[in-house]
DNA sequence: GCAATACATGATCATTTATTCATGTATAAG
DNA sequence: CTTATACATGAATAAATGATCATGTATTGC
């Protein structure tokens, strides 16, 4: 009851919340959901896939690519966007089986 | 490379976008880890620990209960937190395990 | 080189979120 | 009934995020 404390160091909770806050959207969740089946995708198939603005996406496609969630790779004309690393599915698994509140099926 | 397409409906993807939003937040995170270890505390615990704002921590703690993370009990002046399943420390767990970006140990 | 395709970037505006401050309410103690 | 403690709430403001639009850059094909 009395040495409580935060058990993660200030640096890490903000780089935690950071790059939390970056998934915490639906258009990038579905993002990572659909990089998740297709290992790389381009900016033109997601566009597809998601139907928003070409720049929306690109939008959130460079915010994703800054917090380190993504990487790219050029094919010529195309972009191709991927997942960093496998851990970050971590983060969506947990999200699928976390329902804290789920009222709606 | 066809049948592409975002396999959580919209509804679902609003909602995990909105409770990821709340735990998206250096203090947020904060609570949620404390609550882990102490399972439930008051405000006034918080706050020690936090050195933070009163009404800040207030604003915070509502914010979370909102959005269903946590839940309260009041017991005389005191109003203990706690975190409504423990399915929310999966979250915790998950972020703690994943780091997609992390530069700083 | 010129046009077309694929994507990125920057400015702007709207919306949301975070923080502060002042004040309100519930409970307990005297 | 008054005061103190513990917490909540609302208004105001600041700061961050999201969306749109217009424009810029890289690559390919002619």
């Amino acid at each position: 009851m009395n040495d409580l404390k935060v058990r993660v160091d200030k640096k890490k909770l903000e780089r935690t919340a950071y790059v939390l806050k970056c998934v915490a959207h639906p258009v990038r969740i579905s993002i990572i959901d659909l990089l998740e089946q297709q290992d790389q995708l381009t900016v033109s198939q997601l566009q597809e896939v998601l139907e928003i603005e070409q720049s929306l996406l690109s939008h959130h496609l460079t915010n994703m690519r800054d917090k380190g969630l993504v990487e790219t790779r050029r094919q010529g004309k195309n972009v191709f966007y991927f997942l960093t690393d496998s851990s970050i599915s971590n983060i969506i698994d947990c999200i699928k089986g976390c329902k804290p509140v789920q009222k709606t099926a």
